[in-house]
Order: C-alpha cells, then sequence, then structure tokens
DNA sequence: AATGAATGAGGGTTCATTCAT
DNA sequence: GATGAATGAACCCTCATTCAT
C-alpha cells in the first residue's frame, strides 16, 4: 500500500498529511465541530487548501477514518493464522480496543457523509472477527448455542463501543468478561 | 400569569406533546434530516410553534431523549429491590435494550447539542446500574475481580451499543454472554 | 395559468414577485453580478430568502427569463390564426423584439445554469415562428428556395440579436430588412 | 533587460502560443469550464505559466478573442477597395461568419471579464462594415430610407449572432435574406 | 398564541492569483 | 523561468431563530 501522494510534490504530501493529522485529531474531541475551516485551521492550512488536497471533506474524512481502521484489518489479517482461535480474537480485540481508544473517540458530526473506504474495512474488520469466531465455535471454545453471526456482531458493537469510551482499566475488564461469557458454560 | 410548566393552555400542552412526539419518531429514522422543520412538519405545527414551545431546539431534543430515559430510571429503582441482584440486572438490561431499540435507533445528526437533563438521567441510569453491581458482588454473583466502577461503565457502554444496533437476537445472545461472563469463574 | 404563489401568504407572494423583479432588473444589466446577494440586496430581501422563495439560483433565473418568454408565447398563438402569415409574422417580430428590449438584454452569466422552463418556451417560440413561416411560404410570400427550418433559425437568432441590442430604431431596419429579404424575389 | 513583447526568450514565445491555442480551443467549446487551469492543462503547462504569460486571465482570453477578431479587420481593409461595394460586403460577412463559425461558439463563461482589445477590434469591424454600407449606399445599391448607421449596427449584430449558431446553410440563408434586403425595394 | 416566511451566520466548494520549490 | 500547490475571497445553499401576519 502507501501508494497515496505518488507523484505529489514535497509539500502537498506533508500538506495531506497535515490535513489527515488534524481530522484524525479532531475526530477523537466528542465536542469539537469537525469543519473544514477548523481541521485547516488545526493543520496550519487556508480552508481551500484541504479541501483541494482530498476533493472534498466527505473523502478527507474517509481517509482520516480508514486509516485508523486499516492498520487494524492487516493486524487481524495476521493473527488468523497464530495461536488458537479464541486467544487470536482476545488478543486482537485487545490490540483494536488499544489502538482506537489511543487515536480516537470518533466525532459525533459524521452523520451525513459518504465513507465508502470506511465502509468497506468496517466490513473487512467483521470478516475477520467473523471467521475466528467460526474457527473457535468449530474448535469447540465458544458456546455452540451462539449464532456466528450474531457473535460477530455483538463482539463488533461492543468492542467499538468500549474502545470509543477509553475508559482506563475497561479494556480489560471487557476482554475478562466477554471471552469468558463466549466460553461454552461448564 | 400562571408558573410555567403547569398552568399551560390546554393547546400549548397538546402542542408540546405534538413537538415531542415528531422529535422521538424522527430520532428512530437514521437517516432521518431531524430539522426543526421536519419535526414542526411531522407535528402538523408551524416551524415557530416547536421553537417557542421549548425555548430551542437543544432542549426540545433535550426533552425527547429524557422522556425516553426516565421511564427506564423509573423501572430500574423499581427493580433495585426485586429478586436477586445479578437476574434483576439482566431483567433491567433486558428491559432497558429493547425499550431504546423499540424507541428509537438515535439519530446521527445529534452532535454539538447541549443535552442536560439526558447527561442527568444517563448519571441515574448509571447508579442503578452500579447498585445493582455492587449488590451482586456483595452477594458473590459478580467476579470479585472486577472493580465496580468498571463493570458499570462496561454494562453502561455496551448495553447502549446493543441498543442502538437493534438487530435481532442480538440482545438475548448480549445477555447470555455478558451476564454468564460477569459470574465468577468456577 | 397565473396559478403561482397559490397558497402562499401574501408577503412570500409579494416577495417573490420582488425577487423576479431585481433578477428580471439584473440580467437587463450587462455589467451586473447576477449573484444570489445581488439580487438579494436589490430586491431589499436577505440572501436566503430568495434562494428558498425559489428552490435554488437556477429556478429563480428560470422564472425570471421565463417570465419574460411566457406572454410572447401567448401573443404568437393569437397571431397565427389573424391576418396573413408575413404580417403576422411582422407583427409577431416587432412586438417580441419591442418587448425583449423593453425588459432585458440578457444577462451574460448564465452560463451552466440549468433552465428547464426557459428551454421549453424557446422552444414553443419557435414553433410558432416556424408556423408562421411555413404559411407564409406556402402562400407564396415567402421565398421558395428558402427552407423553412432555416427561415426559422434565421428569424429566431437575428430577432434576439436585434432585441439585445436595444438600438433605437434598430427594430425597425430589421424588419424592413428581413421581411422584404424573405420575400419572393420580383 | 528587453522591452516586453520583443526579445521574448524563444520558451516564453513558445508558451505564449500554447496558451493561446489552448484558450481558443475552449472557447468554440460551449459547455467547456474556460478555466485557467483547465486552459493550462490543456496547453500543457502550468497554471501559474499561463498567467504570468498574459498577466491575467482576462488579458488571456482578450489576446484570444483578438486573434480572431484581428484577421477579420484586415480581410475587410483588404476588400474596401475590391469590387463593387455590397459585394464586397456580402463577400465579407461570408467569410466572417465562416471563420467565427469554425473557429469559435464562443464560450458562455466570459461575462465579466474586460477585453479592450477584443472591443477596439470589434470597433474597427464595425468601422469597416460601415464604409461598406456607406459606399453602397451612396452607389445606389442599399435602399437610402436606411441609416448607415443603423444598417451597420444591424449587419453587425446579427452577423454575429448567426456566426455563433453556426447552423448549417444559415450563413448561406442569411446572406440571400439580408443582401436581399439591404437592396433598394424594386 | 400559532403560523410560516425572512433572516443571516456558517457550511462546503470553486477558482484566479501568488509563491515556494 | 516553469511549476503546481496554497491561498482566500466569493459563491450557493442550509437551517435555527425571529417576527410580522
Amino acid at each position: 500500500m502507501s501508494s497515496e501522494g505518488r507523484g505529489l510534490r514535497a509539500d502537498a504530501v506533508r500538506n495531506r498529511r497535515l490535513a489527515l493529522e488534524a481530522a484524525t485529531a479532531l475526530l477523537a474531541e466528542s465536542g469539537a465541530p469537525l469543519t473544514v475551516e477548523a481541521i485547516a485551521t488545526r493543520a496550519g492550512l487556508g480552508a481551500g487548501t484541504v479541501v483541494r488536497a482530498f476533493g472534498g471533506k466527505g473523502a478527507l474524512i474517509d481517509a482520516a477514518v480508514s486509516g485508523l481502521l486499516g492498520p487494524m484489518v492487516e493486524r487481524g489479517r495476521d493473527l488468523l493464522g497464530q495461536g488458537r482461535p479464541l486467544d487470536a480474537l482476545r488478543a486482537f480485540l485487545a490490540e483494536l480496543i488499544a489502538f482506537q481508544s489511543a487515536h480516537h473517540g470518533v466525532n459525533d458530526h459524521l452523520g451525513g457523509l459518504d465513507l465508502p473506504e470506511t465502509a468497506r474495512l468496517r466490513a473487512e474488520l467483521e470478516a475477520v472477527v467473523r471467521e475466528l469466531v467460526v474457527r473457535a465455535r468449530a474448535e469447540g471454545s465458544i458456546r455452540a448455542d451462539l449464532d456466528p453471526g450474531l457473535a460477530t456482531t455483538l463482539i463488533g458493537e461492543t468492542a467499538f463501543a468500549v474502545a470509543r469510551a477509553a475508559s482506563p482499566g475497561l479494556a480489560e475488564a471487557y476482554l475478562a468478561v466477554m471471552i469468558d461469557g463466549l466460553r461454552p458454560p461448564v
């Protein structure tokens, strides 16, 4: 990957990065405006620049959120082949929550925006989780009375909620409870 | 001539109710506009009437969301004294999720709004959950290695996420996994 | 016709009219800006008002230009059945030029605008001219070596150009030359 | 170090030419953007270069349009001394329309631009037409009841309209009708 | 008191011009 | 000197609020 900015001038690449960082930072702040002007100001750029650099506000936000989700998809793919499925799932969720918590709390103002790349990565993330769930279930480490699709949705929704909350110790508590609850009853 | 709230003219009361119902209905529709005009149209009122009835859009939305949370607080208070704490917690979460799912999917467009009453009720809801958690833990039906505050936050964040998702069967899966995960390991 | 404004409040009707008049006036001034703000200022209204009243700048301009063309179409329809075709054509062109000259010089800035009603009326105007041309030709008062379609286009393009120029005496000169030139050579 | 216009470096001359050709080409396309960037892209130059080469977009467009009118003025001057005035006028109009039609349909987006050189050449073109009209009238080949100034304006406005329309056969129809109409009535 | 049209600040976007590379 | 990215003013439009009807 990392093909972005190919052929662009050095300053254009730098400003793309600045705009992305500014957008990512504002995404993390729950009450922040998330307007083009706010992003531009924080990036130290003009308003027109951030629009031109991405072709529109939507594309910029899409890139910012995708930049947060992308590495997680890759990490999930790696974990698919390592260790026992439930352990891999736990490790994956731990990393996902840690990473998301550290980088953003998902700003509220992204209603009505079209984020195709983000949607795609979310779907891929879900696919990874689903695969881990299916394998763990086949192995007998997840209760059989739980539909894999439901379990996937459950994990997806709750993990993101925990990540958004970004409360100290919450991730560990979540993992302990959730992983334990997924196991077959004794 | 009369004090506010009470003593309102009959039509004023009716308009407040119509506006609230319209706002609540729009809150449930994820892609809906949630503008004052949209609320007024659905309520069969004029835009000015809706604003005047509550003093601003923020207050109206606050009232609408509060109207959804309020009964839950009361129900939680009732459950505090009934049955074993973990059973009460499970029942409470089941009702909370069912109620929230049925009434709204939380419209996306409420970023940047100031919702004091909603915040207060959320705090009260959390207090109820905390009390249930503390009692269940004292009784030994929740694992002792879990900080009650963390458990409360965990439940609050995940339960709301599950309610928002409003996926069929998800609530049951959530309750099965979460309640089981909360229990002390065998 | 004249159904516009049905059900609107009196002030809304008045402001629609003010906005239309302002837009029409600016259309007449060749160097004028023709921005929404300019129209609003001339109308003594707010910028948002003129947009809301018509649903967009394009619709406003469309309405303004259509308001100038509409009566001409009606007048042309009336003339279709009166007198000899070439006389009717001359009278029609005279009125069309006089009316257009008096009301506007067609502002330059309407490139890139979508004006469906204007396009429709232009087509109707052309149809009227074509019918007059066909009848006059059948009667032998227009030279037979002239394709009716070409003659229609010729009249349409030149008449509008003459109207735009709005030069004193130009219309009379145009009519004298054009009508005479259309006659069969002796 | 050298006087402007002359003595430009070879590449500067080349870039002026490229920019002019690109602007001329875009002028011909009715729906084209006619932005500095569009011109630069078509010319294979940078946006800054085309601006610098002419000192501004207005000057560039002025030069492009002037480049189309200039040869016509020269051609008109040549025709002034050749043949009978009305024949020369007819030939001149035919060439003018053919040339303008071939080279541009006059892009819509040139509203609000200041084009002094274009205005000067238009005035010169008009002077040529006026001279032809005056001579033809003196000779008796144009009806005496037509004011020469009016006839000039009439010809100028209508000929440009016909050129803009660029419809097949329209020029011939125009010339047949207009020249015939200009002749004294029998 | 309800109405709904007017307001005007603020949003995203475009584009002629400037300027660092 | 050419480049093309940055700039920022100006554009059209939305919408919470106000106010004449």
